[in-house]
DNA sequence: TGCATTTATTTAACATGATAAGTATTATAG
DNA sequence: CTATAATACTTATCATGTTAAATAAATGCA
């Protein structure tokens, strides 16, 4: 049998582990987690969407963006309108809080991601950018 | 600013899930999910082991770790040792119960594997391993 | 020896991951 | 129209992720 070492999904988890290691202590000194910062990025992309929408920018579940939604509501950084022709959509946007929060924190993880690039190499990460993204096409193609 | 999707650490969660999307649905057959099949795995790879070394090898924090040894032991599929110099560590193994549905899940989860390296291409999978290696060597480095 | 420090593991608390089931609203076949 | 199916979330439940703190045993050193 194949070495456990190299079981791909565990390679794929520590490579992104390593890399969330550097960003996840910024988050957290502005009370956010990775998940959350997801949902206002992918707010910030979107400029307003609904949830399944949402789920799918920011690659969550949808009970665990139901979850955070109740979280960042509770914090004033999101708001929620009722879409007036089906209104079973829930329309989210940033609120102006939420909007200064991402002007705040964005930069500098872009500054933390700029490290990553440098010691690794700008080539290299475009190579393995391309390889997860054929990886993850092909996977969805035949299932 | 980066498009959102390019985002490195989202990127390597899409591709694992692709993969793990392809496994979970045995593994849950079995009554198992995947970080515990993950200690079952290390263990048959180890032959016996302290938390500490288990936790590394299967990629697990400590208190997850603490948990999932407390769901399998009450399964019968782990056992726990005293070391005798070490009163602190707890070494674990598999019980012949343990090791049973090792062998009747493990060649079926290498089968689903071995669909993947067709569909990917054994070059390219090679290729996307020796790069999240270094990546993770590289960021572990300069830490 | 005696005691502060380190190491190994567990517990606690809160957030998310994963699956199934529930609820409300919209679309659709008959 | 209207019963029924499909859609968009939400709730519920159990397991894990993440951090901090607690516990207990081993080590180092005055």
């Amino acid at each position: 049998m194949r070495d456990f070492k190299h079981s791909l999904p565990m390679e794929l988890m520590r490579a992104r582990e390593a890399a969330m290691a550097r960003f996840r202590p910024m988050l957290r000194d502005h009370g956010l987690t990775e998940q959350q910062w997801r949902v206002i990025r992918a707010l910030v992309d979107a400029g307003g969407a609904d949830v399944g929408e949402l789920a799918r920018k920011s690659c969550l579940l949808a009970p665990s963006l139901t979850r955070i939604l109740q979280h960042l509501e509770s914090r004033s950084l999101i708001k929620r309108t009722r879409n007036s022709t089906d209104n079973r959509r829930a329309i989210i946007s940033l609120t102006a809080r939420g909007r200064r929060l991402f002007n705040k924190i964005g930069p500098r993880l872009e500054s933390l991601y700029r490290v990553i690039e440098d010691e690794f190499g700008m080539e290299r990460l475009a190579a393995l950018y391309t390889l997860l993204a054929e990886f993850y096409e092909t996977l969805r193609a035949s299932r």
